[in-house]
DNA sequence: AAACATCTCAACCGCACCTAA
DNA sequence: CTTAGGTGCGGTTGAGATGTT
């Protein structure tokens, strides 16, 4: 005796299908896929079912277009967690982690790179004016300082002393006019490096996303008026 | 208008972890 | 303790949509 085993179905899911996987999900609840699946006659599985419903079924997505915040909360969020997709999508009520994952590789990735690119140039910039600058003021000492990451700059003296910090960098250079207001660009360029400050509005229709929550677990609070998150850590 | 390139996003895959027997 | 099935997660794929030449 033979048994024929069905062939699962793959690829996109029909309207019927839909229906009869909300329809069992409601009966038999979110748990048990596999069973749910041979229940409810699709020639699904489990798991398909299950991701079917998390990613597109379940009541209370938002299938629309992520908004300003909720992009600046995905960007701050994958700074600090980097790729824990569903961690920043329990921050975000009605997404799913796919959907953001979707988001950050199609979107804000490449944001990401124009910025990183940007700086790198503006940096390189900063070089060449400074080496100007240097070879114009010959009563301030001889430095040399290089660009460590994008993070954050090495300063080395004449001396061979380094020094990590924008202060000390802004110390080191001479007191011309000319120099305080390189010095204000480039600690000004060092803020925004650490903190990636968004000034975008946040007077949006939605407002459910500008919430403000702190949980023990990271501590971390969403300021809708600064659109920045706080670490209460 | 057609061919090609690029983008988007739903769905799949594989692995790690959890849990119950 | 071991094992098997279920679940969650991050990475990847591929079809369709859209843009460009």
């Amino acid at each position: 005796m033979q048994f024929q085993v069905e062939e699962l179905r793959r690829g996109t899911w029909l309207d019927e299908e839909d229906e009869r996987l909300t329809t069992f999900v409601n009966l038999m609840g979110e748990r048990r896929w596999d069973d749910l699946a041979k229940a409810s006659g699709l020639r699904r599985s489990g798991k398909s079912c299950r991701l079917r419903w998390l990613n597109y079924l379940r009541p209370n997505l938002k299938h629309g277009n992520i908004s300003v915040e909720e992009e600046n909360i995905i960007h701050q969020l994958h700074e600090r967690w980097g790729n824990k997709w569903s961690k920043i999508a329990r921050r975000l009520p009605g997404r799913t982690d796919n959907e953001i994952k979707n988001y950050w590789r199609s979107h804000l990735r490449k944001k990401t790179q124009i910025q990183q690119d940007n700086t790198h140039n503006q940096l390189e910039d900063a070089k060449e004016d400074l080496l100007l600058f240097q070879n114009a003021d010959h009563t301030s000492a001889q430095r040399s300082y290089n660009y460590e990451n994008y993070h954050g700059w090495s300063v080395e003296d004449s001396g061979g002393t380094e020094c990590n910090s924008i202060d000390a960098f802004e110390f080191s250079l001479a007191s011309s006019p000319y120099a305080t207001r390189m010095s204000d660009w480039i600690s000004d360029l060092s803020n925004d490096q650490s903190q990636i400050n968004y000034q975008d509005e946040c007077n949006s229709i939605d407002s459910s996303f500008c919430f403000l929550d702190w949980t023990p677990d990271d501590g971390l609070i969403w300021d809708c008026s600064a659109g920045s998150l706080w670490d209460m850590n």
